[in-house]
DNA sequence: AAATGCATAGACAGACCTGTCTACATGGCA
DNA sequence: TGCCATGTAGACAGGTCTGTCTATGCATTT
């Protein structure tokens, strides 16, 4: 998500903003675990003590890390939104209601920073060992899924549609990162499956309403 | 992946085997860097020259074992989905030439030890600080899709409705890993998404062929 | 019988981890 | 003036990490 500015009111003890900053550089760049309390009050510039002092313990910080990314990633996201359905809008020939979240995330994903998606790369990292974490989130894909509701037509099935589509992002996210080059891949499957998705709902030959177990096997298979 | 049963042939080196059969489980379950040399020794029952006898350093092991996941993943893919086929064919009524991998995928994701794609959270984890973790990651990516590609007509575009597939694949286990109640959805919106791309493949609207910068804003855009 | 290969047990080094501690400086406010 | 929040600098504790070391036992092979 580019061109992070500080959002922080810096009247308000200007350290914590710098540690939550510092930890939200290095905690996405290089990972949550391997970057150290050392490492993060050398680079922010604080004392151990002013560290410990806002940040009681590292997981309180990562979860400061992860409301924070979380706000700034989602004020990003629907600026994003706006912008390509307001230049979609000017452009005369019709596009899939969705493409401005596939330019959104080409937006992203094609930034030198990128590193996936941060919710999910902590999930990876921390799994059950740190439900809080994962709680947030979910919250996250939550938010990303309401946030894309909007495009859609709000007559019928919208939410689906959306949860859908916040899949295929998820999908082409973890795909961009996972192959440095496969970027332009995961773009053009994204298209692929957006427009398939919008196309299908104009003419709904089969409209699967949520409820999995239509699909799903019952057998509880057991595994070692 | 359920029942992992070991593959290993016993008469060469048991030690070995054990050791790989253990990383195998606890990096899956706890994440790599999250679990030590000491717990792996412990568990697998051997001592530490024996280790590092047969795995110079922590990351030779972690190589082996993605290799190890990889085969073994496959494996049981490939089957599940020639099973499910099976199956289809069995049934009368028509479905979705790629309900089989949503089948699979189901059984996957409904079982108890499911902790999403093992490749995916060792990119999460180590990203560009691991670039031959990230390679492997990469090249299961393009077996998987090769997996599911003789599902489809080979005769148009089975290549880009493939790789779009597999995307959702991938979104569908991220989705059903960050949300624990949610492997619903993440399979619900799975099977919108294969159902929406057969029947576009069906009627061939827009036909995607992969080039990306189509859609996607040339710009670099610099971040922070 | 000797040698070689593979296993065991566990001490140890050196680095890094999180978190606490003492001691001191500064600046705003009652 | 005194108080207190906030900052600085850095030593320290106690644990865990990866990886190396010595010393020993037990097969199979030569």
């Amino acid at each position: 998500m580019p061109d992070t500015t500080n959002l922080e009111p810096p009247e308000k003890s200007s350290a914590r903003a710098r540690i939550l900053r510092t930890a939200h550089d290095l905690f996405y760049r290089d990972g949550v675990r391997a970057t150290g309390v050392d490492a993060l009050i050398a680079t922010a510039g604080v004392t151990k003590v002013t560290f410990y002092r806002h940040f009681p313990s590292k997981d309180d910080l990562i979860l400061a890390y992860l409301n924070y990314r979380h706000e700034l990633w989602m004020t990003w996201f629907v600026d994003a939104l706006a912008r390509h359905r307001r230049a979609q809008s000017r452009a005369k020939r019709e596009r899939s209601p969705l493409a401005p979240a596939a330019l959104a995330l080409a937006e992203w994903i094609r930034d030198p920073a990128f590193r996936g998606c941060a919710f999910i790369n902590v999930v990876a990292e921390f799994g059950d060992h740190f439900p809080r974490a994962v709680e947030i989130a979910g919250a996250h894909k939550r938010d990303v899924t309401a946030a894309i509701t909007p495009l859609l037509d709000s007559s019928r099935g919208a939410q689906a549609l959306a949860r859908a589509a916040a899949i295929a992002i998820d999908g082409a996210i973890v795909r961009a990162q996972a192959d440095d080059e496969s970027a332009g891949i995961a773009l053009a499957g994204l298209n692929d499956l957006l427009d398939a998705l919008t196309a299908s709902a104009r003419t709904p030959r089969h409209r699967a309403e949520a409820e999995p177990t239509e699909t799903a096997p019952r057998n509880q298979h057991r595994a070692g």
